[in-house]
DNA sequence: GTGAAAGCGCTAACAG
DNA sequence: CTGTTAGCGCTTTCAC
């Protein structure tokens, strides 16, 4: 059974497919068509079960009502809630969302987003890039491509862009830490650590460390790299809780870390918080029901998404590249992986 | 900056589209066309930075290079990491995927459905069913629609289906809280309750309790509601917990319902598993690090994505609906939440 | 108030 | 080996 087209509809009504499509697209009244007619055209779609070819009228509009997301990993709650809410605030506009994971690799990032605007000509992209150099992106700034970064942005592109006050809410957890008594706080990165978020995150505990008198040991910051995670945490972890470093609190730069940190943490049978403090950089729902429930600072996922939506489709809207940044607050969370709140 | 068309390679090299079009979709060897034009007409294309757009060529051959995922909320980890891998599996074929959710609501199923078979013309479903009704399921068959269920089937309706052994999974659960020496055996559930998945679910715990003869108590079931599962789920745990009830082991029915279950506990503050335990049907990974550590029914996941991917492909490749099961068997992970393993 | 016709970019049947 | 042509389903300009 072939689908009902245009075509169909306005043979079967002996009209123009001109007005029927004046019809069904709202735009009958402005052309004075009567309302005779456009009962009878509504009535003939639905009869039909008429639905526009969107593949036809995007390419004779140019538009393909379809708007691209990238992420590093759909599967992680972070880009998880807020590709959802992106989904919902697009799916009210008419639009539909292309969700692709780029698992941290430039290369494939870079081909995602040559197929979604080349291929699938999406209007517009979302990324949280992973990218460290502005090559592809200042071409579709030249073509003012519509772009919003969201989470991660590139150091020295000037783009529109969502994300938090990674600084600040790394520097309250710090300080959150230091007030709760601890005086060795050690971290655990991510490297290779080009994103800049995470650099934000390093520089906000810094910025506590030396507010409060502390003095900064290198040993305090390990990373462990992003393609063996599990076994590069033990290592980290190890090393800040040996004699010769012996730091008293953890500070985590994302929930992933986190998760591998109590893991690692376990295994050496260290209890938390008495024999060594954790605290984490963005909440997860289960955190809440973590041994023991973790201090966190939690991102606003969802308005990260729905600013997201609304820098987008200005540009969107207007044809252009544009740039305008938004940066929300974060909100510290203080449950029991730090000891007793003193304050 | 207007894109590269295949009328601006032709026309740069004084050649027909048609040839251009078969060199760049690597039909030029089986039509004989020389190396030499080959080279001439890829060189151009590169050098135009040309890519074939989509929505023409789908309008031409029908065919979108998409297909559609429908689940109840790509927020929930579960359906999360499904649909990382059927991205993954699909964009190996040269498929985009579309995700929407449908937040457990009918008619917002019954839309979005409609929405990607008619507007955006996707060529095959795999959805995560919250419907009731075969209606629609009904007319995909009908008009021959690609469609594979995940998760849950519609009871009475036969269609291809990937899903793990939902009754078996429970069975072994309840077994292993048996064993563990509960005799008392509560359940929480969520109504209502019309998906197949929470139904066997729901058998195989009462299968486990008659083959061990204990007598099922109707109050041992409780169920939370969908739209309120915070309050709700205090309410069933107050129930289950109370002295008139007083079991002493809590099944639940989902990852959901397990957090909300848990933190219902922590509220009676109860200890786990000294005064009530608790086991869940579907693994997180911070189930791992909860307070105490859950044992849980794990689903494969991953197997789920890939064998999606494999039966709907099936279909779009015979370019019909067809029916074809796969159940995949889950693993009982045990960890603390229950005491020690007596076996 | 309504219709005819062109054309978006592509593929495929057919011709030579 | 290569080119011509038609047409997928839609929107839009222009004409009546």
């Amino acid at each position: 059974m072939k689908r009902a087209s245009l075509k169909d509809i306005a043979e079967a009504l002996n009209v123009s497919k001109t007005l029927v499509s004046l019809v069904l697209n709202n735009k009958a009244d402005e052309w004075g068509i009567s309302e005779e007619t456009q009962k009878k055209v509504r009535k003939k779609a639905e009869e039909l079960n008429y639905y526009p070819n969107q593949m036809a009228r995007g390419l004779r509009t140019g538009k393909s009502n379809i708007i691209g997301l990238v992420v590093a990993d759909i599967s992680n709650p972070f880009y998880a809630k807020i590709s959802r809410t992106i989904e919902f605030e697009v799916a009210r506009l008419g639009y539909h969302l292309l969700v692709c994971s780029s698992d941290e690799v430039e290369e494939k990032e870079i081909k995602l987003i040559e197929l979604l605007r080349d291929r699938q000509r999406v209007e517009g992209l979302i990324v949280a890039t992973t990218q460290q150099n502005a090559e592809q992106f200042n071409q579709l700034k030249k073509q003012q491509y519509p772009l919003v970064f969201i989470d991660r942005k590139l150091p020295g592109f000037s783009a529109s862009y969502v994300g938090v006050d990674n600084n600040k809410g790394a520097y309250q957890m710090a300080e959150h830490l230091i007030k709760s008594g601890f005086k060795k706080i050690g971290m655990v990165n991510i490297s290779p650590m080009h994103l800049s978020t995470l650099n934000e995150r390093v520089d906000g505990y810094k910025d506590a460390l030396k507010k409060y008198g502390i003095k900064f040991n290198n040993d305090w910051v390990q990373s462990v790299s992003y393609n063996d995670i599990g076994n590069t945490t033990n290592e980290a972890v190890n090393k800040l809780l040996s004699p010769s470093v012996g730091v008293e609190a953890i500070f985590t730069v994302n929930n992933y870390v986190a998760i591998n940190c109590l893991q690692a943490i376990h295994k050496l049978k260290k209890r938390i918080p008495q024999d060594v403090a954790i605290v984490c950089f963005d909440d997860l729902d289960a955190f809440n029901f973590s041994h023991p429930p973790l201090t966190t600072v939690a991102q606003p996922v969802e308005d990260i998404g729905v600013e997201s939506v609304k820098l987008l489709m200005k540009q969107i809207d207007g044809k252009k590249f544009s740039v305008s940044e938004k940066i929300l607050p974060t909100k510290l969370i203080i449950r029991e992986s730090c000891g007793s709140v003193v304050a």
